[in-house]
RNA sequence: UGGGGCGUCGCCAAGCGGUAAGGCAGCGGCCUUUGGAGCCGUUAUCCCAGGUUCGAAUCCUGGCGCCCCAGCCA
């Protein structure tokens, strides 16, 4: 069904192909994904995650999934655990190699001691604003530090000392010792360790020192055996840095270092009609223009998994994207995309109806309820069928009649004639109104002849509208949404502050749908398809006592939405 | 006036000196008891300008444009 996608051929899987092809590394390939604990997991983080845990099942090596947790304050419990279930749910398997940073704290202070002993690190009492001036500008080479010239024996004390609490917060750093006119302001003598008295969910009050990404992810990597280290872009610029580590990890650490591991970046995803950093989600959240994280419009893995979006889905959408370095913002079409092409052999279709208008067939016999069989999923006889019971009073779509109809309306109207798909053709006689003029109901006819799967009627009757019995319907509550954002680009619009391209429509609530009997049969996480309207997902979050309750996943295409759309213009 | 990165069809993205893959979207058509799905067809000379070469998206030079970096965040 869907092609097969050369997930291979990106800038990534060749590099590593060469380095196997060169002997490195023993032939090894371990890669990692490193979550900080400090939210929750989007498409974005899917994608890195996938990434790297598809290159090990690729290239038959090993995958860790490592929390960077170096920074007690922003980071939580809470977060370790969303992040493992929407790992899992995603299908990234790390077998036992779930690690922290944090387990490793006691070998990362003794090789900060060893490059203090190698005169590489020394420290530093300035101040944070300080260090900051004396680090230049992105223009400007920055001066040494007063304190760079510290003795070995000297720094060996002082640090001990950060160690034992000696010291409050913000007092003095660890600093590598590099260069401090360096054109790369991360080689200008970055802080290594900084003092945080605060309690680490997972060391609690053990350490009072803690160590800064740039030390301790590269010193991770070597530990960890980590042969090829993915990142984001923006880390390009520590690629120096991480080099740095690692040389020193090898030199001065060789009981421990594992492999001499390798930075390499790609760009991170971005998608249209979305904002995907944390900072903005979060706005999202605490504003209250969402639910919640796992708000079903949220691009958070909680969201979308609320939504209903399959996680196959997001793998190959994430394998569709492809890697590489160049900045892109992949349209969400795409990712719609990969979600209807995973679903349409998957979902059972079922009939229901969004926004009811009663259909009498007034030649139809009163109390007398025929049984009409449908296939769950075309063209696929191993999904069985179901029967579905058709009577003299039906509910069609509301949007499927028109009084008036433009050109190419393929679907009832006054004297016209349409099929109930898998029954009978049924023609419009009269509409009813009420007393403020709306429509109530309509009066039509059934042709006899036309009975589905045996028309003798010899007529060719064009649209085909879907429907549900008035008397077996059950009432149901549908979600249907749309894009949080309406503009491609929610940052370019109201003066770069994204909440102004909010979509007031993203959510709309439709509490009188009416649905085929057995759709109660489908149980609290199935996802279906509402022929003609869409995929959709039965809320499991939602208890029973509220209803049925369904998610719009993705509408279904609608040629004649474009159609409409054209003529319009 | 610093350092790093990127620029191939509307959106992603292959390509690694031998004459521009693929996917999404779009368009046209076929088919269809979901205007769904499926099927067929269709859309680029590669940011610009020079140069090297028999030959360049691929190499060189010079421009232009966009992104990232001055947390004791990751």
């Amino acid at each position: 069904m869907s092609q097969e996608i050369d997930a291979q051929s990106n800038f990534v899987y060749a590099m590593i192909q060469e380095d196997l092809e060169a002997g490195k590394h023993d032939g090894r390939v371990h890669t990692r994904f490193p979550p900080e604990p400090n939210g929750y997991l989007h498409i974005g983080h899917a994608k890195a995650a996938l990434l790297n845990f598809g290159i090990a099942q690729h290239f038959g090596g090993k995958f860790n999934l490592r929390f960077d947790d170096t920074n007690p304050i922003a980071e939580e419990e809470e977060f370790v655990d969303s992040i493992i279930e929407d790992l899992r749910w995603l299908g990234v398997d790390w077998e036992d190699r779930l690690f922290f940073s944090s387990d490793s704290f006691d070998v990362k202070y003794r090789f900060a001691e060893r490059l203090i002993e190698a005169g590489l690190a020394y420290v530093c009492d300035l101040s944070t604003e300080q260090i900051r001036n004396y680090r230049g500008t992105l223009t400007e080479p920055g001066t040494d530090s007063p304190y760079r010239d510290r003795s070995p024996a000297e720094n060996l004390d002082l640090f001990r000392r950060m160690r034992e609490g000696d010291f409050p917060d913000g007092a003095r750093v660890l600093r590598a010792r590099i260069d401090m006119t360096s054109g790369n302001v991360n080689l200008r003598d970055p802080v290594l360790y900084r003092i945080l008295h605060a309690t680490h969910h997972r060391t609690g009050d053990q350490w009072c020192i803690y160590p800064m990404y740039d030390f301790d992810h590269p010193f991770t990597d070597v530990l960890e055996g980590i042969t090829h280290s993915l990142c984001s872009i923006e880390y390009s610029d520590h690629r120096p840095l991480y080099d740095w580590v690692v040389d020193h990890a090898m030199e001065l650490m060789p009981e421990v270092a594992q492999c001499r591991s390798r930075q390499t970046e790609f760009a991170r995803l971005n998608m249209t009609h979305m904002v995907l950093s944390k900072r903005k989600l979060r706005r999202m959240v605490e504003e209250g223009h969402v639910e919640g994280w796992d708000d079903p419009r949220m691009p958070t893995i909680s969201g979308l998994r609320r939504r209903g979006v399959p996680p196959n889905a997001i793998a190959d959408f994430q394998e569709r994207v492809g890697v590489a370095r160049s900045d892109s913002t992949v349209d969400m079409a795409m990712f719609h995309f990969c979600i209807r092409n995973d679903l349409e052999t998957k979902a059972h279709r079922r009939m229901v109806v969004l926004e009811p208008i009663k259909l009498i067939i007034t030649n139809w016999p009163e109390d007398s309820v025929e049984r009409v069989e449908l296939e769950n999923i075309p063209n696929d006889p191993g999904a069985g069928t179901r029967e579905v019971p058709f009577g003299r009073e039906v509910y069609i779509e509301r949007e499927d009649f028109m009084e008036d109809p433009p050109r190419k309306f393929h679907r009832l109207s006054p004297g016209e004639e349409v099929r109930l798909k898998g029954a009978y053709a049924v023609m419009c006689n009269e509409v009813i109104r009420d007393d403020s003029g709306n429509i109530a109901a309509l009066h039509c006819t059934y042709d006899p002849a036309t009975r589905s799967g045996n028309d003798t009627s010899g007529r060719k009757i064009r649209g085909v509208v879907h429907w549900v019995s008035a008397a077996h319907a059950e009432p149901l509550t549908v979600n249907l949404y749309d894009t949080l954002f309406t503009e491609e680009d929610p940052e370019a619009a109201g003066d770069g502050d994204f909440t102004q391209s909010i979509n007031p429509e993203s959510l709309r609530i439709r509490t009188n749908a009416m649905g085929e009997p057995c759709i109660c049969d489908s149980p609290p996480g199935a996802r279906l398809q509402f022929m003609r309207k869409g995929y959709f997902y039965r809320d499991p979050q939602r208890p029973t006592s509220e209803g049925i309750i369904f998610n719009r996943i993705v509408p279904l295409k609608d040629t004649w939405a474009k159609i409409r759309k054209k003529s319009k213009k």
